[in-house]
DNA sequence: AGACCAGGTTGACAGTGTCAAGATGTCTCC
DNA sequence: GGAGACATCTTGACACTGTCAACCTGGTCT
């Protein structure tokens, strides 16, 4: 996420233009989103963010970045002061969903490389610096569990399924509802995955 | 699918306007759907979809449910022989993952609830087929396996597995490009997968 | 034969992304 | 302090989009 330096016509309207992105998303998905929605939103004419973001996937692109630099805080944050790897994994799947959940405009971005230019450099560093910091997870379970672990291998499922479990965690009630079962709490959906990777993981 | 009587006019404009439909988000993606675009793909006017779908809305549902029993068909196919349970939550996950491959432009649709009239009663009958499908292998293996195990749970993990496999698949070639790592075929991420819920399901 | 209608066309409307041109505020340099 | 130079934003235009209403037109039924 670039620190934009404020301007004098308006306060900072590249932040102002990802925030109201971010929650035109979360209203209306992607396919909901509109550049001159957005521009209505943060007070400016319609043309305005052509002038920081050349057209919309460059917005798009920015609204992605801040989303992957916000889940690399996140993942700091869950794992500080856990030295068990299980541990360090189990926090980083909540805080991804966790992330998914409180920032749903991004999340709805961050992964769809059809609308945004996944190659931008600053997008590449945040996003590859997400993976990177789970593969090292792995890589620690390797060395305390089980040598032959393929850690990249390991980091594909984990990242899909907990991916899968935010992408789908909106409509889980629904689906509860009508097929008349029941869903657990997204919290111990995590609990009990991270207990069935682990054993995985360990099981060679 | 509702199975449309061919018309005099055109052989059968709502099978070609579905099919022009998963061609273009084959193409560019959900967002990239236009329902002019289709309508000139299928050689009619741009309002001759809205006799058959009403609006754009309908069109992508209709896409979505077609998507939807095409995976009932592949888990039909994919467990046809197999008495083993573990078996055939395998080739579910395979079968899975294969229609979102050979699909894409179904699949793009099949669970962006934004986008789609998800209560929608063909929809909602092919949708919560392909559910209880899965539910039925889990209580399968419940009943082999574990007593104690939460098909509910169960279910919801490996369809968020396979989802974000799926989801994730087209970008892991690109991921593993940048951060200079390997990535092993789909395939046998599968297989690794289902070893792994496997043996979290059999523990305890 | 005549009415009816599903299936398709044409034309219009507001809304969209993007581009070019113009306005306006802020900075630097002499 | 005044004058370019520049970043920032506005205005206007263009082709495109989804949806609606009005209009044909070929087939069906009584």
């Amino acid at each position: 996420m670039p620190v934009e330096t404020p301007t004098y016509h308006h306060g900072d309207l590249p932040a102002a233009l990802r925030a109201a992105t971010a929650e035109l998303i979360a209203e209306r998905g992607p396919t909901g989103f509109s550049l001159r929605e957005v521009a209505r939103r943060a007070g400016v004419s319609h043309a305005a963010p052509a002038h920081h973001f050349g057209d919309s996937r460059g917005l798009l692109t920015s609204v992605a970045t801040e989303g992957f630099v916000q889940l690399n805080i996140a993942f700091a944050e869950a794992v500080d002061g856990l030295t068990d790897p299980v541990e360090r994994l189990n926090a980083c799947g909540k805080a991804y969903v966790s992330t998914a959940v409180n920032y749903p405009g991004h999340f709805g971005v961050m992964c769809a490389d059809e609308i945004i230019n996944n190659d931008e450099p600053e997008f590449v560093e945040a996003s590859v610096g997400a993976y990177l910091h789970l593969l090292g997870i792995m890589a620690d379970i390797r060395d305390a569990l089980n040598p032959e672990l393929d850690i990249e291998a390991a980091a594909t499922m984990t990242w899909s399924a907990v991916h899968g479990l935010a992408t789908l965690a909106p409509g889980l009630d629904s689906v509860a509802e009508k097929t008349e079962t029941k869903t657990a709490p997204l919290h111990d959906l995590i609990d009990q995955f991270t207990v069935m990777m682990i054993s995985g993981f360990a099981a060679r």
